[in-house]
DNA sequence: TAACCGTAGACAACTAGACAAATCTTATTT
DNA sequence: AAATAAGATTTGTCTAGTTGTCTACGGTTA
């Protein structure tokens, strides 16, 4: 039976020490040379090591940073619970965001088409990161017009919440008209956003909400990290 | 098809941003670090993609004062791979379908969790392949109750057609419960029989299929192309 | 032999920080 | 109102540290 290679031992210790919690989440690891010297190794072995971990999804390396251990491997069912008619909101965790770009921009094509309103061309852009628990799991991306929700982006600078801030400016209500699902692998800017490896696979969800009169509100894309996040629907669920 | 640097992923980005006219012609473009946060790198790293625009002639730089946008932008042309669009209330029914097994074996947990009738731990296990146009489209994995439904091996042999076979069991009506969608990468099987290639992005739906008193009747699981498929969901679509 | 493991080195890619040079902004002075 | 000065901002350049990838080589094992 087998021996164990010394990189499996290394990856063991490793694992050990995670265990006691001589790091704490989120955290940089020492250095692959650092590693190195401390177990005698090469750096190769070390890094096979690391490599071990971070496919069991523990750590996860930047290149030219460092070693980080990745906040604890939950579940993130996006529960049963969840509306899909409206925005996806994780309860029980700790949902974050992090604002990459709030601006008013000319508007794409496809944007324009989403958001038929745009008279001048302009929408009303808003993207960042949503974490739950400290751990990244999505990339947002909504569109609004920026003549009807112009105060938006002093509101979310405020609010730090999309549903609130639109409450603010009259919108009380909002339904989701259509949802399209898709899958992509994650280009390396994404990948990186959403620290996982870039190749590894995203569920792509591009959407409209409409106010109760049927204008459209918000054109949405979001990138979710397939690893962290499961989407659920049920047909029984009352839409409010 | 190389794999992509981080630097030419952003180059990419923004030559996109610059086709869907998101910069005006001759207007500054956000300042370096604006760019680093916005991407989440380092600015040596935005910087790099800016030299890359740089050399094409698409963008300058003035010392002190910002990138500015050069040549008006190039229409950008709207890749729109026709994509199969899938509701997701219908799995996997496509036109005309390859049947790779269709057998009694013994339940896997998963399955047993799903459907609860099980007693002596035997399922009826349907899996093929899913085409349209000739192009397989998904892969699809139907469980019954073999005691409910011994039958349905028989039938749907003759109809090759999984709602026609169950009413011939008596099955007039169900519904869909819940549907989880997750991604995946293809492995080397999956990615033969979808005839793409491996390490592609695959949508994978969960479901339960029931009957109008709640009884389960198929626990099904269908891993869909990514490239060929959307799925797509609106609230107020009448499922009947 | 062939496959695998570990060592070794070189280079590329990215991060991090510091400083210089050019420019822009703002307040102050004339 | 215009000119000047001071400070902040922005791009250019440099050095250093860290991870990713590639090639090569020897030893062990099946």
């Amino acid at each position: 039976m087998g021996k164990l290679g010394l990189w499996q031992s290394i990856a063991e210790i490793l694992l050990d020490d995670i265990g006691q919690k001589k790091f704490k989440a989120g955290e940089k690891l020492p250095t692959e040379l650092m590693l190195a010297k401390r177990f005698g190794v090469n750096r190769h072995t070390v890094r096979r090591a690391l490599q071990h971990l971070a496919e069991k999804g523990i750590v996860w390396s930047k290149r030219g940073s460092g070693v980080y251990l990745k906040a604890p491997p939950t579940e993130y069912p996006i529960g049963t619970r969840v509306r899909f008619s409206q925005n996806l909101t994780l309860d029980g965790r700790l949902p974050t965001r992090k604002t990459l770009t709030l601006e008013i921009r000319a508007a794409s094509v496809e944007e324009r088409n989403a958001l038929n309103v745009v008279d001048n061309g302009k929408v009303l852009a808003y993207s960042g990161i949503s974490f739950a628990d400290g751990q990244p799991i999505a990339l947002f991306n909504s569109i609004f017009d920026p003549l009807r929700f112009g105060r938006l982006i002093e509101c979310i600078k405020v609010n730090n919440s999309v549903t609130k801030s639109l409450n603010d400016c009259g919108i009380t209500d909002y339904t989701r008209a259509w949802t399209k699902i898709t899958a992509h692998l994650a280009d390396p800017v994404k990948a990186n956003h959403l620290q996982i490896n870039d190749g590894q696979p995203l569920l792509c969800t591009t959407s409209l909400n409409i106010a109760p009169d049927g204008t459209p509100i918000e054109y949405g894309k979001t990138f979710f990290s397939a690893e962290h996040v499961v989407l659920s629907h049920s047909d029984d669920l009352s839409y409010s």
